[in-house]
DNA sequence: CTTGACCTGTTATGATATTACATACATAGA
DNA sequence: TCTATGTATGTAATATCATAACAGGTCAAG
């Protein structure tokens, strides 16, 4: 367990120097339990993840890959994104075909994601009530849903406060 | 108004001939009220989407334009998908990168979207109540929600019911 | 019947993502 | 230790999705 079961979201101050630090503990615990790698290429791409509260993009990922000695093919970005996805170590932005580390690792959490328009900075959301209140609706339907994708653009208590 | 203010969903029986109809009538009125244009590539976009309640991908629709006659290039698909979305005519769904004819055309609707994993059919569902619970989460963090996106994948009633 | 706004079409290119296959590495069992 | 096996990485080639920029056509207001 964590000292930290609540970290605040990506938009309040926060030292983002532990936050990434820690993320990245909470990571190497999860894939040893989980009996899976954290190989270099995997872990250096959560690290680039966890550089910002942003999303990257594939591409943008595997640019830093390649200048620091790694593959310079797609498939190389796309594999270690795909396998951090997997594991809960990241998230996929739908609505930016993108790419973002988890601010939750390690906890079961159902995330919605806010998007900031202006600085483009990504945070986590609680999406249990949102992803309630649609069980509902899909229920009455007869639909029976297994994944949910809840996005938010807008603007962050930043951006707001700015001109 | 119309006679149907509630329609059924996409999962539901019914005839589809006169739900495609009515549709192609209410863009009709939409668009003259807000004095734009349903040129012939626009409505025939707008009837290719209205012949499944599924969604089709830009390249599927140029496909078939081209087919017709229609200029056989991107831009041409893209525009006319454009111009239905900004219209209410047609619904982006961001998990697919692809487009769905609005079942609700013409009423005030903030949808959440139902994919069926196993028949890809689209359906849509109410998502005032989910929208209204994630503008909770996200206003305790400060954030200012403007544009939302909901997607639920899943099994539809008739894909649960078969083996 | 001209003008201006908008629509359509085309070329070209950019951005995102996957398939297929070859090579290298880790590790468990002989 | 050796080697077989599964897994990970690297590369080439290609598929898929999307937009920029510009030329020409259509239509309706003046």
């Amino acid at each position: 367990m964590s000292a930290h079961p609540h970290p605040g979201p990506a938009f309040a101050q926060h030292n983002h120097a532990h936050c990434a630090h820690d993320a990245l503990t909470r990571a190497e615990a999860i894939t040893k339990e989980a009996g899976v790698r954290l190989t270099p290429v995997r872990r250096r791409v959560l690290e680039i993840l966890l550089e910002e509260h942003k999303a990257l993009g594939a591409y943008d990922v595997l640019a830093r890959l390649a200048a620091e000695g790694f593959g310079n093919q797609p498939p190389v970005a796309y594999r270690a994104l795909e396998f951090l996805v997997e594991h809960g170590l990241a998230h996929r932005i739908q609505r930016l075909n993108a790419f973002t580390a988890c601010t939750h690792i390690g906890q079961a959490h159902a995330p919605a994601f806010l998007i900031c328009r202006s600085c483009a900075t990504v945070a986590e959301a609680e999406a249990a009530p949102a992803r309630a209140a649609l069980e509902q609706s899909a229920a009455a339907l007869g639909f029976a849903i297994e994944r949910t994708t809840i996005e938010a653009l807008g603007l962050c208590p930043a951006c707001r406060g700015a001109t």
